[in-house]
DNA sequence: ATGAAAGCGCTAACAA
DNA sequence: TTGTTAGCGCTTTCAT
């Protein structure tokens, strides 16, 4: 429509002030009077003019644009709703700031290198880091000793490294679904965790025990966990495991609503219905959760806030504040996996 | 670890020669001597150097970044596995050729006026919108008018668009599921198909109804497609609609695999068993396949050449290439829902 | 409160 | 084949 584009000279002139002057108002800065700041906004708004981006960062040294980092082993995780769900949070949140964001995906071992480089090369500002199915560590550490913002999506396991962190409260979140299933009658309540290492992982099996510990008949709670790696099958396979080990449950806290639906589809193989012989309790509230048959109880873990906190944090770090761990609360959706 | 980031400048000494010639090393222009090109190598690898690509994009005009484009209504995409699939491969694509794009989801009128604002303004040099769900021609039409290159993952409603498009072939995966359908022995086939409007429901229906007219027996089969809007609740609705009105229906060609999820769940309320009464089979070939029970024989749609496609077209016509439309063939994957 | 001037790191004529 | 030069659009001292 307009033959080029408007820079911060046309608005400077139509405005009749200096470029300077322009600049201050834009960054919302000191020392611009009530009336150059009117001219300048008529000015902003006759020319539709947006400041370039890439000029602003050439001068700022800063991108501002920030990298999604994906540790996502076996292509597992694009299969996790949850991985889109904290994606299209952060996004927005993201979006809402106009900062852009670059998604990078780490499927071995070479392009986590690459990755690597190409984060130490500044290209952005901070990155966010995802690694809910396995350890992350090397990752986290080059990007700390590259001195580059970060944070990640879950508690670090090396709790002195500067990198922020929000979460999900997990241990609580455990003892709620735990104790649910209690209510609802169940009174041999086992539990699929997720792959070891992860804090969350930890937290919630804590969480079952300490929970189960408060009514249940015997006191080796422990053997009544199995380990899933968050896909369907694997929560089939330890659906398995367990009901081989002791025919005598009735409620599985299942730490993720996708391996929640593994196992009910063991238990249907079995000839056992959901929820009348084996109440199942997931985690996380995904689109698995509605899509199960039946519909699954779960705890819903708030992506939408997750997003924001990781946002909020990263930028606060960027802008040098020192980095905190946020723990978000979960809540408690009940459907028709529990009676 | 180094004191400040290396610049074209200092490999420009460190090589002894110009910082044009360098920049020509780097941009794989002509004239650059073998001598001159070594030096040049040798001295980025010794200072780790990599462009600062604000500069470039501040010089070059071209931003060096697009926007993934979601029309999204009622938070149904994110649901959809085949985005994740689709983001996914574009990512991929994306940075093998080092271009960061920006996510931009669309909930309602007023984020995709602010949208397009953004897009108009030339923060990026082009994108890829992705509304599989409804109709977005409005917002393609703003982008058109504001001459940024599009490309789009389907087929454009009004063909004399000058965007890019790749889609699979529609009608093609059709036919292929219809007849594969009818040689598992399924007699009198019905259809699930997607919302109407986009171009690929369209097709399919037809692959559908020039399918089945070559071996049904009767000829109204268009009085056996009910419609859904790809999520699981709509499958389960569509199956309930077809076998209220035509009980003998013994195989059902899905035009998703999560509505197929749904139609399954709707046939074992019914008491009806997948494959042994009734067949199904879906399309996509999404993560959602795998998971179901029984698992789906589908139609897989090759999300990461599509993604490779819309990047090149994107590019090319960023270049000044004139856009065309590319159509991938799909592949049919047998699993259990069929005999 | 405002403007002049000096770059940020890079590319692209144009000379040489 | 190479170097010189002039900006791209913006922010930021430093004068005024």
């Amino acid at each position: 429509m307009n033959q080029h584009k408007a820079t911060i000279h046309d608005v400077a002139r139509i405005a009749g002030v200096s470029r300077a002057t322009v600049s201050r108002y834009l960054n919302g800065r000191k020392w611009v009077s009530q009336d150059a700041a009117a001219n300048i906004k008529a000015a902003i708004e006759q020319t539709g003019y947006v400041a370039n981006s890439h000029a602003r960062a050439l001068v700022t040294g800063r991108a501002g644009s920030v990298a999604f980092l994906l540790g996502e082993p076996q292509k597992l995780l694009f299969e996790d709703p949850n991985f889109a769900a904290l994606l299209r949070a952060v996004a927005d949140e993201l979006g809402k700031r106009g900062v852009s964001f670059i998604l990078m995906t780490t499927d071995d071992q070479s392009e986590a290198k690459r990755n690597l480089a190409y984060l130490q090369a500044g290209h952005v500002d901070g990155v966010i880091q995802v690694a809910w199915h396995k350890d992350s560590s090397e990752m986290l550490n080059g990007l700390v000793q590259a001195g580059i913002p970060t944070v990640i999506a879950e508690q670090p396991s090396d709790e002195t490294l500067p990198v922020g962190y929000v979460h999900v409260e997990d241990y609580g979140g455990a003892r709620k679904a735990c104790e649910y299933l209690h209510e609802c009658g169940a009174k041999h309540i086992a539990m699929i965790a997720g792959p070891a290492g992860p804090s969350g992982t930890r937290d919630r099996m804590h969480g079952f025990l300490d929970t189960v510990a408060t009514f249940d008949d015997d006191s080796n709670a422990a053997s009544r966990i199995a380990h899933g790696d968050y896909s369907a099958s694997s929560g089939e396979v330890a659906m398995a495991q367990l009901l081989d080990a002791d025919p005598d449950i009735d409620g599985v806290f299942v730490s993720s609503d996708t391996m929640a639906v593994g196992a009910i589809k063991e238990l249907r193989t079995r000839g056992l219905s959901v929820p009348d012989d084996i109440q199942i309790i997931g985690f996380d509230d995904s689109s698995a959760a509605m899509l199960a048959d039946p519909p699954l109880t779960t705890i819903r873990q708030p992506f939408q806030a997750i997003g924001k906190h990781l946002v909020d944090q990263l930028m606060r770090i960027i802008n040098g504040e020192q980095p905190v761990g946020v723990t978000l609360p979960t809540e408690l959706v009940v459907r028709d996996s529990t009676r």
